[in-house]
DNA sequence: CGCTTTCTTGACATGCATCAAGTCGGGTGG
DNA sequence: CCACCCGACTTGATGCATGTCAAGAAAGCG
């Protein structure tokens, strides 16, 4: 949970209160998973929300004839959905890249955070506006880029979001997602992804050897996938803004 | 206005006074724009959420050298992004297709809803649930499916959303988009977007012509776009539940 | 009624998919 | 500790869906 956290004082400043909230409802009811398989299920009934603790998931849909999109990845730290109890059947499914732990939080535990921990649910509403944007730059990536600058686009999206939760160590950091995972997301094959990466490699863009990545110039990697990383909104406002006078007039 | 309750009650029934609330909100402060114009820009702080109240918009993210994604269609009910000014800056634009009427809401008043209006505020939650799936859905469109698949999905989803809030008359509906519009939505050229409409009206999904689309059988261009409306989530379910019943467990 | 935007059609180009056949690597059992 | 095996990666040859370029026809609009 450290990287829950650490992730949503990015924005606001959390109480110490706040603190004991969130670091008890991800110690409370655990679960662990193997790599390689679903979490939900498409057609089931969301029950609780998924916390990420540690390891590597994402969110897939599929059609009927076999052809899978990976819509997202989520990293430590990273709420599946707020509030997602709230529909009556997930319309897609998560499944696990690595092995992971996840904490499952109630519907009650959202309703005691609704009731009195304003910050939270200004940092759930920034969770999911953010969310919501990475979504959309992920259609704009699939609409209208070629899979160079896709390719380049994501790993950028990828790196930043796990250095904004410390995981990266200088310029390199784990990365498990195979050829295949990223062909599923970006939309190409798997034979095309493979010539990407390697073109990527040729340019010095990426070291991508065994399970990890390394990024040895971040800027020149941005510019090949022409990306602009405002959509991440992680601009630390919160840092200054004084809880207080955030949660009494963000929220709804 | 009409729409909008129109749709949020298709999930939560709302009380008299909440009718009140929204009824005041979307008229106090209105403002028009013609067709073709930006409401927002990308880079802007955003100040108020926007609700349309009649005509067409979209979302989309432009980049430098000139591609444009749109990433979302708004018709008459939708609201552009519950909350946004928790977010220091805009992330895309959001422009007119038609003219516009929009109402402004402000910060203040998802403040008096948060305080003291459960109910929509879950049926807020409800409608940026939503939102998410159908964004995710178009990443599907635009990683998985071909041209024809592509455009078939997207007519459906238009269909079905003027359906759930009455703007259609029998098989048909006004359908301003142009085929450049189309275009910049399933990220195809805008040649081939002819091809692929033409395609649909010889195979008799269609009948397109002038600013009018009719569907003369929606199940066959379901079929032809691997549509599956799960995602949209139109299970009526607040119609059997008791409003209070859901508002005192739902919202975060 | 002329001007501009939108639509349509044809010819040609290409980025990426598909098919097919290896090679590498890392885990496992003998 | 080796040998095998299976998934992941790589490479080449070929095909096709969709893009691009170009030009004209229709349709909206002042």
């Amino acid at each position: 949970m450290a990287s829950l956290v650490r992730k949503l004082e990015q924005f606001v400043r959390l109480s110490p209160v706040d603190h004991v909230i969130l670091n008890r409802a991800s110690t409370e009811r655990v679960r662990h998973f193997g790599p390689r398989v679903d979490i939900v299920r498409e057609g089931e009934k969301p029950k609780d929300v998924h916390l990420i603790l540690s390891g590597w998931a994402c969110r897939y849909k599929q059609l009927e004839d076999g052809r899978r999109q990976v819509v997202a990845f989520f990293l430590p730290g990273d709420i599946c959905d707020v509030n997602v109890f709230i529909l009556r059947e997930m319309d897609h499914s998560i499944g696990t890249i690595t092995q992971v732990a996840v904490a499952d939080l109630s519907r009650e535990f959202f309703d005691q955070v609704a009731a009195g921990h304003p910050r939270i649910v200004t940092a759930f509403w920034w969770e999911t506006l953010v969310n919501a944007a990475i979504q959309r730059e992920w259609t704009m990536n699939l609409g209208q880029r070629t899979a160079l600058e896709r390719m380049a686009h994501l790993l950028c999206e990828i790196w930043l979001r796990l250095r904004l939760s410390g995981l990266t160590k200088g310029d390199s950091c784990d990365f498990p997602l195979t050829q295949g995972d990223l062909a599923d997301a970006t939309g190409l094959s798997k034979v095309h992804v493979n010539r990407t990466l390697q073109e990527l490699r040729a340019a010095g863009l990426i070291v991508l050897k065994g399970k990890t990545l390394a990024v040895p110039n971040l800027d020149r990697l941005m510019e090949a996938g022409l990306f602009n990383p405002n959509y991440l909104h992680m601009d630390h406002e919160g840092r200054q803004l004084d809880a207080a006078s955030i949660t009494d007039t963000a929220v709804g």
